[in-house]
DNA sequence: AAGACTTTGTGAAAACCTGCACGAGCGCCT
DNA sequence: AGGCGCTCGTGCAGGTTTTCACAAAGTCTT
């Protein structure tokens, strides 16, 4: 068995590696090589046990009464996230949000490289977004396959994401990064990720909402205690 | 107490209620007035007991042997999450990401009206972006004072992010929408949410490693079985 | 009106995640 | 070499989330 797939990373640490290695990638900017459990959990803001017992589902790369090597726990943590080498992606959807990912510069310095935008709109293909032309939809498949693409990012309208989710797994990607707030259906085996932007900002509202409704029930425990009193 | 703060909503389950009232949304305007847990679930792509334990943290308003009244349980939810009115927001940094959330539909489409796009790059403000100008990000607190703004979403430079929440907070902002790939500090009662795009690929980005991971395990089996039949 | 059928709301079990506490291992100092 | 101090790795307890399973409560049919 391949070392990097020796176990299977629980989901929640999952989630705070990309987390880690970023850290990671500052404080060896700043000449720092070694680190303490202490040290980088007080970057993440979490638990320091909770650093260390994620770091242990990569393995035992921690030295007692010293720490962990930066260089050394980075380059682990980019092989088990498959982060060192690059993963080419395709953008499905040139609108107003599939244009701007395209020209995200935090997707490149991170290791994907967009080797595609697709759309169905004849007034967008052609048009550069993100340094390449915009292709019809219908160049997919070709491109996924030439390039040997697994990640695709959606941005499409709501009434075409479904029919784009498919083509792009009938292409053969693998996993799919859907900003567009519907559910969608894939086969067995294909990995979505879903970002709801408006859906985060009404979590939000949720949390400020409490605020309002505690202050108004001060204020109406503070109306009626006046109302006793007058 | 007032009636939506009767309860706190385990995360878990307030992390659904958009989703479940955007679905919710959906049938309406497909002419459906009742829907059961079931359906809903199946929309949902979740398990049916747990639509009804997160609806129940709301209250009882599902009728037995009927379901949920589409259109009542919608406001409910609205409610709980405060999103049965408008919430002003503002966009800090007008750079590429900046610009495009703020020309985001989404947002507005679900009540978060935007009202300020700041920035500290002389050669950005007055410029049209999302249907407003670009202001300096010294006008960040009138503009929250006057118009009442709790909710800020950040897109700065990463460089600059620490203190554009600072000056978020110090306006007056109680929650922040974070698209920096940073960790930021923010005082007691003020609520950060964060949206790691690179660090959304990055977990993909096992997937498929894991993926590859495993065919090459298979391929390694079937040389070493090769080798031994040779 | 009674019985069959449907669907909710929730107790309890199972699974998962977090945080504490501490044994074990390592470097450094004397 | 031995002792001291630091920090990792992890067993365990407590907390949260998910799922199952079923009584309770409603509708519908006859």
């Amino acid at each position: 068995m391949s070392v990097s797939s020796r176990r299977k990373i629980p989901e929640a640490a999952l989630i705070r590696l990309p987390m880690y290695l970023r850290l990671l990638g500052e404080v060896t900017a700043q000449g720092v090589s070694h680190i303490s459990s202490d040290q980088l959990a007080e970057l993440a803001a979490v638990n320091a046990a909770k650093v260390r017992k994620d770091l242990s589902y990569l393995g035992s790369y921690g030295v007692r009464g010293v720490g962990y090597e930066v260089a050394f726990l980075s380059y682990q943590i980019q092989r088990e996230l498959g982060v060192n080498h690059e993963w080419p992606i395709v953008i499905v959807g040139a609108g107003n949000l599939g244009q701007a990912l395209a020209n995200y510069g935090g997707f490149v310095e991170r290791g994907f490289g967009l080797v595609g935008v697709f759309d169905t709109d004849p007034s967008k293909i052609g048009t550069q977004v993100g340094g390449i032309g915009v292709q019809h939809l219908d160049e997919l498949s070709a491109v996924v396959q030439t390039r040997g693409v697994s990640i695709g990012v959606l941005a499409t309208p709501a009434a075409t994401a479904q029919e784009a989710v498919n083509r792009l797994v009938r292409a053969g990607v693998g996993s799919i990064l859907n900003f567009v707030p519907m559910v969608l259906s894939v086969p067995r085996g294909v990995h979505i990720s879903k970002v709801d932007l408006a859906g985060e900002l009404q979590i939000l509202s949720y949390y400020e909402q409490q605020k309002v409704n505690s202050l108004s029930h001060i204020q109406a425990t503070t109306t009626s205690s006046r109302a006793v009193s007058a």
